[in-house]
DNA sequence: CATTAAATATGTCTTTAGGACACTATTGTG
DNA sequence: CACAATAGTGTCCTAAAGACATATTTAATG
């Protein structure tokens, strides 16, 4: 197909008759929190066919008039669910097969988003299509496509970045603590973090600014409050080699 | 747009609507090798509408009736070019906008590939609309669409994983010297490397068979050859934190 | 055949940074 | 005021990378 086009006239004519069988298109983000110690997931119960009534990601097909980008696309599902845009997001990977979608051949491009819980409470708590789901339960869920597969993937991303950045911090308020900030990290890889040593990295990165503040969690004593310094976009807080 | 459409053969008739302006679906291998001391990748030429006439990367269109799976049609691709499968092939990113392609809403799903010039260096040199180009030249280009972009990610990305794995090794025949191997992880790095620390990190990793024979290049002593351990899946050679 | 050049490979000391864990500091509570 | 609870620090140990000198093995050369 196209072999023998060679300006738009030629190239419309055949690509329209291709058209038929273009693949499903759509944009999924895994949109994570972190609240009262736990891991949670955004999820939207389908009202369509196919996998209605499912729980599923809260994605969707691109608007070409309106969407300039993938991104775009992204935040514009988001906000349509939590009524704010997230403050990370970042493309996960896509999948394309035969096989995901029993419609056609269907290809999704997936993020994963951070947002910290309190921002969207309110505006998800009033509508019934849409819940946090514990990151624990879902597994134990049959969702729609393959969305379960999909937020695996990207909670070992996540896990990584746990890591070596401080990037899992977007899923917690403008300002936390640092045990706030490691008991996410301890909840994404699954273990036990030595404290001195995640304060020491991330006290060297000079990640994040001290407000002053400082907040009390019931007795013992209270925790500095930080903020992240966003405009350095620099999120890594382990060496790297060969520098 | 498919919000009341209950079964399959309402969303049918639903979708068929939206195919007229369906978005532009291409898959863009980004395929790397090394000879001679020099990092190469492969171009051809378009011989269609648009950006007819420059050089871009081997991608295209899916091809739903034979495909199966997105990595499919980047081999597929990739193979009626060099004529082979390359031994590393991973999903990059995927750029989708209104902008990047002149005739409409257009998304590409970008892969890095990795392979051994010799292996494919017969096919390549028999057709003349596809060639190697060293990487340092790319730059001075101008390439189709936002391929220079892509490239330029591609790039980055590996050199990210020349600091942590073997990775970039798939561009090398399967048996290979360590001098060899850090001369490219150099040229991705681009400035040298501890020869120590480099094979140091190898060595403990268990990345590599000793396959007992050894290369001469010219004078001096002869370098073993080693070649990958391919069952192992593993190719990073830094340790992880927190473990 | 001895010497040298060139390349591969290793020995070893230094430096850096994370692991372990004891200790101090600051709050609320009985 | 003692004590529990939580936050934060001091310090020694260990692992791994950096730096760089040294040894090894080959081809080339006179």
């Amino acid at each position: 197909m196209l072999t023998s086009s060679e300006n738009e006239e030629t190239f419309l004519a055949t690509y329209n008759k291709r058209e038929f069988d273009a693949p499903l298109m759509t944009v999924d983000p895994v949109l994570f929190t972190y609240h009262e110690g736990l891991l949670k997931v955004l999820l939207v119960k389908r009202s369509n066919y196919p996998d209605k009534g499912l729980w599923g990601l809260p994605g969707g097909f691109i608007d070409q008039d309106n969407d300039q980008t993938l991104e775009q696309t992204a935040l514009r599902k988001l906000k349509e669910k939590t009524g704010v845009s997230p403050p990370y997001l970042e493309q996960l990977y896509t999948v394309g097969n035969a096989k995901r979608d029993k419609r056609s051949w269907s290809i999704t491009i997936c993020y994963t988003a951070l947002i910290a819980h309190q921002i969207c409470e309110a505006q998800i708590s009033t509508v019934i299509d849409a819940k946090w789901i514990m990151l624990d339960d879902v597994s134990n869920m049959t969702l729609a496509f393959d969305h379960s597969h999909i937020i695996n993937t990207a909670r070992e991303r996540l896990k990584q970045k746990a890591l070596y950045s401080i990037v899992p911090a977007y899923a917690l308020p403008e300002t936390f603590t640092l045990p706030e900030l490691q008991h996410l990290h301890e909840a994404l890889l699954g273990k036990s973090i030595q404290k001195k040593s995640f304060r020491r990295r991330i006290d060297q990165a000079e990640l994040l600014i001290d407000t002053g503040e400082r907040r009390s969690m019931g007795s013992g004593r209270p925790a500095v409050l930080y903020r992240m310094k966003k405009d350095s976009g620099k999120y890594t807080f382990v060496r790297n080699l060969e520098n």
